[in-house]
DNA sequence: GACAACTGTTACCTAAGGTAACTATAAGTT
DNA sequence: AACTTATAGTTACCTTAGGTAACAGTTGTC
């Protein structure tokens, strides 16, 4: 399939810029936003847990950690083991997460206009048989 | 189509490291890439064709052909226009042109072990609707 | 001829992430 | 128990990539 990374990263520059405007209401970035939803929808994280999920560095993670601690947005508490510090949203972080979220998927569902659902769904179930592939 | 962006996303950077994986052996990048993928395909051009292409500004470019000067793969020759320059491949880049092709094309038939030639074709037509929805 | 528009550059700034070295704690080995 | 190795997180420093504003030189227009 030649001619398909091009296809695939043009999209992305266009993308990623229209989201970090989205949420640069509540001075987020998508990278921000990707440590929320983590803990959101996989409960409260180390950083490590984070770091894996996104294939990113440790000194990464924490930088986000911070940011999102000076915004409010989420607190460390301490684990069992006293090396880990667990990361949680506070009342705050859910609120703006709820905000984002509908936001988001407003998005989601604007940029798909004109495009037929078994289209959507095919491409949506491709991309991550492709990222598959690339890892391992 | 809630979710969508992280399955596109989240194939982002794994892709994006091997491609300039790949390429390390010119010592270039994929943001090098395009510009000589834009040269060649659509023949000498200004600065300003290349930005406009990319949605990129113009001082990026001019860093990029910089660099691509300072490895031999582009020179710029004097337009009509004297305030243009137009940059064109060396023999030098036309080489690492079609050597870079070859491993790119090679990732791109690899990366999709797998997968049906039907949803390929699919995912390929389907991502540069969603950058025309968010372009509008 | 005056003014606007365009091409390309420079200087300065930001976002995002990597590597190496480190501290503190925990787990495994002898 | 003592020693060694592994793990969680941080810090300092560096690289890549791109943006904005201001500018010089050139061209086009009124």
């Amino acid at each position: 399939m030649e001619g398909f990374f091009r296809s695939y990263l043009s999209l992305y520059r266009p993308l990623i810029t229209k989201l970090n405007e989205l949420m640069s209401t509540y001075q987020l970035s998508y990278s921000l936003w990707q440590v929320i939803f983590y803990i959101k929808n996989y409960g409260p994280s180390t950083l490590v847990d984070i770091s894996n999920q996104y294939n990113v560095e440790k000194p990464t993670i924490t930088r986000r950690v911070h940011r999102l601690e000076d915004l409010q947005i989420v607190k460390q508490i301490p684990g069992k083991d006293r090396r880990e510090k667990i990361i949680q949203l506070t009342d705050l972080g859910e609120e703006i997460y709820q905000k984002c979220r509908e936001k988001i998927t407003e998005l989601e569902h604007n940029v798909m206009e004109g495009i037929d659902k078994e289209e959507q769904t095919i491409t949506f179930q491709t991309l991550p048989k492709i990222k598959e592939n690339i890892l391992k």
